[in-house]
RNA sequence: GCCGGGAUGGCGGAACUGGUAGACGCAAGGGACUUAAAAUCCCUCGAAAUUACUUUCGUGCGGGUUCGACUCCCGCUCCCGGUACCA
């Protein structure tokens, strides 16, 4: 053997290595000792549902959060990186009828075989914190909160009409229904009457919307959305009497100024003065209405038919008196008005609302135009005229601009007492009930005298028995006797308990401030280690939580402060002027793209998925955390190449192979130029991957970074000793910065280089500004913004000399024959544009 | 309809507060090494013109501001995501 033969890097047998150093030596084990006096961060992902095995969207979601839980480390800061698991729901119901097996052993099983595969990844998890939302230690707590909410009227029961989905066999809460179907199972929701729990959300929704303003690290999109999902508006309710009745017909409306405009009432088909009238004249022998109201009751909600849907109405044969004017104007039912929406009636002024005026076109009503712009003609004939202007036919409203007129017309309303001021939302009380039996219990007891009560503290938790078998249908629960008889807390007489579960959502609302305490037993959370921890710095998870998840968990966290559980505004020692708790839960948001494959997304049902474990078997999975990471932005959709995978694998081994230069004699020959210019590029390129971490998490450019900089490194060839010294010097911040990204590749990397901290735990790398320093540079030299060469100046050259160089340089002087210099514009250390004219 | 985000080579994508457009990677083509293959290394790679030096055009479209525009302003087109008979 005349040469020493490199060695491989073989990525499987390093990865296990690592793995067990960093959980032998417990790197990644959030600090809570006193003594240690660095800033804390929160790097939360959405911790996943263990459905037993993990997927491309997970690895991307995980290994986004490690990449900054360990830059952050390296930062200098403690930092909190916790994992756990979002255990109760359906899918373990269904494959426990499936398989024969309760719930909780297929969950338990799973949550053991996803564990080995996140460890498998080196996630830099803070393991002791793990919990499930299944045991009793941390439902307890909801339960707890719940009987809270109960004594502060924030949780009430009552009986409404719910979306109810069949296969799933359970209600749903307004944001689990999309497009009219069920989210999980996509079957169409039917709309039921039922007695359930709702959580008053809507006494929030105030501040909801209004702490959307602080939210700068979330992107516009998830706010939007949040925006609309509350849907504030702004108007007034009106009251007008129903003719020859000491009754009142309430309509909300945003626009008070077009009142004068109202030719006729609509109201939804389930409103009660349309069910009444409907009652009178089948009683009279027509039952036309009582038809007709049956119809619009049948009809789905689903967008598709929303939007085909022809408006369709019928006179109720009763009349309204209209406030100001006293006149009386019909009453119709329409099949487009919501009875869940406002006081499910409007007032119509066809000729200033498009679908007013389609549905008075229609039926024949009157149009009468109140309002005309601000300058030009309007004819109402042709079509309705929405927007703001000047009022007309308004009698002593006459003139007032849109906007005066709305104020105006209100006050009037009020003076006279038929109408006020209101805002209405969209937002409506979160359900929290669920008809199944994986789920939390509802921490309450029906008793015949004294109702439903809330089971004290001291009885908590309500434990569900976990041997259940379900069956499909109903919940076994109900049939549980053992479970359901019970006394009453409060007479202690014969009770039963209450048989519904919490909605799943309840348990992803508050885990976020659980990992601050996850230990404690003596309470929900503890005050001073929110204080420490809280709130989370970065979240990262995927956009489809945007009104679901992200809604729910803001909410509670302001339920949790005004139920005293932390104090918002108190500031940890080591955190001054940075961290507070604050009343939000996540200051800062990544919502990550999806993984795709011949683009579309990857999924189980289409068929189109890449097994991770396939992946890390072949490559390892620092090649896989570097291909996830360098593919595409964060926030934007992954595509995945086989060929990219390859592409990252490279990379690793050149780098690996780079590591033998060092110490080694090359057949270079000193040049102190090339070791000074590899010194500055070592340093720009420390800026440059910095920059790209702290603005965005741009990993896809920091790791293009690092390519460049290890491409300059396998360049340069110099033998003498300050030549070797520099490139040391960069193959060290090379690995280093390489190992948020790649942990067990940079840790070998770095004990091989002789680090005498793990890669890992080094610090991140600083910027040599002396090493930044150029003594000449390439000034580019521009004739009317074009570029036309390049000169060789000092990089702080004056216009005067730059000019004068240019003029010593053939090529380009060429281009000022026979042309007058009009300007000189030097940015210094870029350009030099000559602005000239043709003499 | 409304809200948000996009549009840059064959592809994924770079370009800091306006200052050399196409970094980095992938794919493709050519070459070196090898009996051969793999691996590795080197070269080319927006379009057109040109023997060459080079030149002209080029960041969805049309205008504008500027010495200079992927970037700023005005007006559009198309694509993606969300959402709605919301009164």
């Amino acid at each position: 053997m005349s040469e020493e033969q490199p060695e491989q890097y073989l990525a499987q047998h390093i990865e296990t290595k690592w793995q067990k150093i960093w959980g032998d030596t417990g790197i990644d084990i959030a600090n809570e000792d006193a003594a240690d006096t660095r800033p804390t961060y929160y790097c939360l992902e959405m911790f996943p549902y263990p459905s037993g095995n993990l997927h491309m969207g997970h690895v991307r979601n995980y290994c986004l959060g490690d990449a900054v839980a360990r830059y952050k480390r390296m930062q200098g800061f403690n930092v909190l990186h916790p994992i756990g698991w979002d255990a109760f729901g359906l899918p373990a119901e269904n494959a426990a009828i499936k398989h024969g097996k309760p719930p909780a052993e297929w969950t338990y099983a799973n949550i053991g075989q996803m564990r080995v595969q996140l460890k498998r990844l080196g996630l830099s998890y803070d393991w002791s914190r793990e919990m499930a939302t299944c045991q009793p230690e941390y439902y307890r707590w909801e339960q707890w909160m719940f009987t809270k909410l109960m004594e502060k009227g924030l949780a009430y029961r009552k009986e409404a009409e719910v979306n109810w989905c069949d296969p799933c066999h359970t209600v749903l809460a307004n944001e689990q229904v999309e497009d009219g179907v069920c989210w999980r199972c996509e079957t169409p929701v039917k709309r039921k009457n039922l007695a359930q729990w709702f959580i008053k959300i809507t006494d929030y929704a105030e501040e909801l919307l209004e702490d959307l303003n602080h939210l700068s690290g979330w992107p516009d999109k998830v706010v939007g959305m949040q925006r609309n999902w509350i849907g504030k508006s702004s108007g007034a309710e009106v009251s007008f009497k129903v003719e020859g009745s000491d009754e009142t017909l309430d309509v909300f409306t945003t626009r008070p100024d077009t009142l004068m405009g109202v030719t006729y009432m609509a109201v939804a088909a389930a409103h009660p003065l349309a069910v009444k009238a409907a009652t009178t004249q089948a009683q009279e022998g027509n039952d036309e209405l009582s038809v007709f109201l049956e119809v619009c009751g049948k009809i789905s909600t689903k967008e598709a038919d929303v939007e085909t849907m022809e408006k369709k109405g019928m006179a109720l044969g009763i009349h309204a008196i209209h406030p100001v004017s006293g006149e009386a104007v019909p009453v119709w039912v329409a099949n487009f008005v919501l009875m869940s929406y406002g006081t499910g009636a409007v007032m119509s002024v066809p000729a200033h609302d498009e679908r007013d005026y389609a549905f008075a076109k229609k039926y024949a009503l009157k149009i009468k135009q109140v309002i005309q712009p601000k300058s030009g003609e309007w004819d109402i004939a042709e079509a309705a005229f929405s927007e703001a202007g000047v009022l007309i036919n308004s009698a002593e409203f006459d003139g007032l601009a849109s906007g005066k007129a709305k104020k105006t017309i209100t006050h009037w309303l009020k003076v006279n007492g038929k109408g006020e001021e209101r805002v209405q939302y969209r937002l409506r009380d979160w359900l929290v009930s669920r008809q199944r039996y994986w789920g939390a219990p509802i921490p309450v007891v029906h008793c015949v005298d004294c109702g439903t009560v809330a089971v004290p503290d001291d009885q908590l938790p309500v434990v569900l028995p976990e041997h259940l078998q379900p069956t499909g249908g109903s919940s076994p629960l109900a049939e549980c006797e053992a479970f359901v008889n019970t006394t009453c807390p409060s007479c202690g007489k014969d009770a039963k308990r209450e048989t519904d579960t919490f909605d799943t959502f309840m348990e992803s609302s508050w885990y976020m401030n659980r990992y601050t305490s996850t230990h404690c037993d003596t309470a929900m959370l503890d005050g001073k280690a929110m204080q420490k921890w809280a709130a989370v710095d970065q979240y990262i998870g995927g956009v489809e939580h945007a009104v679901l998840h992200l809604l729910y968990a803001r909410f509670y966290h302001k339920l949790m402060r005004d139920v005293g559980l932390f104090d918002a505004d108190a500031e940890d020692a080591n955190n001054v002027g940075r961290n507070k708790v604050g009343s939000e839960p996540f200051k800062n948001l990544l919502t990550q793209g999806m993984v795709l494959l011949d683009g579309t997304k990857m999924s189980k049902s289409k068929g189109n998925t890449i097994d991770p474990a396939d992946i890390i078997q072949k490559y390892g999975a620092d090649t896989a955390r570097l291909f996830t990471l360098f593919a595409a932005p964060p926030e934007r959709d992954l595509e995945w190449k086989d060929e990219g995978v390859e592409g990252a694998s490279r990379f690793l081994a050149r780098v690996w192979r780079l590591l033998d230069k060092v110490d080694k004699t090359y057949q270079g020959t000193a040049n102190a130029k090339a070791t000074k210019t590899l010194k500055r590029t070592i340093h720009t390129h420390i800026q440059r991957v910095t920059h790209a971490f702290e603005h965005g998490f741009a990993f896809n450019v920091a790791i293009a970074a690092m390519m460049e900089l290890s491409n300059a490194l396998s360049a340069f060839d110099a033998c003498d000793d300050e030549g070797k010294a520099v490139f040391a010097e960069g193959m060290a911040a090379l690995v280093t910065m390489l190992s948020p990204l790649v942990p067990h590749f940079a840790c070998e990397c770095g004990e091989k280089l002789g680090f005498k901290t793990v890669a890992v735990m080094t610090a991140w790398p600083e910027v040599d500004e002396a090493a930044l320093v150029q003594d000449e540079i390439n000034l580019v030299v521009q004739i009317q913004g074009k570029k036309r060469g390049e000169i060789v100046v000092s990089p702080d050259v004056s216009q005067n000399d730059a000019f004068k160089a240019v003029q010593a340089d053939e090529n380009i002087n060429k281009w000022l024959e026979n042309m007058q210099v009009v300007k000189v514009i030097l940015v210094k250390g870029r350009l030099l544009n000559i602005v000239v004219k043709p003499t």
